[in-house]
DNA sequence: TTGCGTGCAAAGGTTTTGCATGGCA
DNA sequence: TGCCATGCAAAACCTTTGCACGCAA
């Protein structure tokens, strides 16, 4: 292992808690800058993001290409934030929305993967774009 | 409807050929840009974009924000592509490939989606993030 | 002739990089 | 003291917009 040492910096620790505070919210790289920095924080937003991906490379925070021409979103996903193997993501195409779902099914999806299909899925990454129960009543079609 | 009326245009002629020549590829704007002046086609990368809005726009093109830092993707998806609900891609964290898979299972978690999450899932534009068969044996950990 | 489509240049927004300074160990 | 982290400014990159001209119908 060649390693570098990590330095534990105030702008790293105020980050983390931060983000981890926020729980299953998906914050970007500004949302984030612009909470530090409004709480009289100073941090500067390359700053942001190199922590950030930092925290990505080692699995502890996610991040998510969600939609079109939206920024980058990031997420908590450390072992104590309630991510297990039935998590994954449900995008409305009709109003954006992301919500978090638990579903059993991807137990069995996860597996069916692996036997059929030679992949190793990591269902907590799962983008699943559909409509949500309120688009889906008044799409057209 | 006030739809306008629609010209029919080389430029437009020449991209839709193309990108449903391509198949199943994923295609970035430039990708198509450069192919087309390449060619020697007259085409601006502004038209490019624009035309492939309007074929997203009416279903003719699917656009995918795959992977994080990479351009779009856009693919054909007409009707005759074979693309049907047991079709979703798979894209591999390790070495960033993205495979068309026909799973019969999305059939059920669609299902299931609407039944038990009222999330009307659309498995073609699903995105499976996992390992490949080759980064699954070589992944560490 | 009408007005949509095109293409260039420029703008917009997110993310990365260069480099000098600051701070942790 | 050594070296990583920070932060500013600038660059890089993809994508959109403004505007004048061209072309389909």
């Amino acid at each position: 292992m060649s390693r570098k040492t990590e330095y534990k910096t105030k702008q790293k620790e105020a980050l983390l808690n931060y983000i981890r505070s926020r729980g299953h919210d998906h914050l970007t790289a500004s949302d984030i800058h612009e909470y530090l920095t409004g709480q009289g924080f100073s941090i500067g937003l390359t700053t942001v993001y190199r922590n950030l991906d930092k925290l990505v490379a080692e699995g502890t925070v996610t991040r998510y290409s969600i939609s079109d021409n939206v920024p980058a979103c990031y997420e908590y996903t450390g072992a104590e934030n309630g991510h297990d193997e039935t998590c994954m993501h449900c995008i409305c195409i009709g109003c954006g929305r992301v919500m978090h779902v638990h579903c059993h099914e991807m137990e069995h999806m996860k597996q069916h993967m692996e036997e059929r299909h030679s992949f190793f899925l990591i269902p907590q990454r799962t983008l699943f774009y559909g409509f949500c129960e309120e688009c889906g009543k008044t799409r057209t079609g």
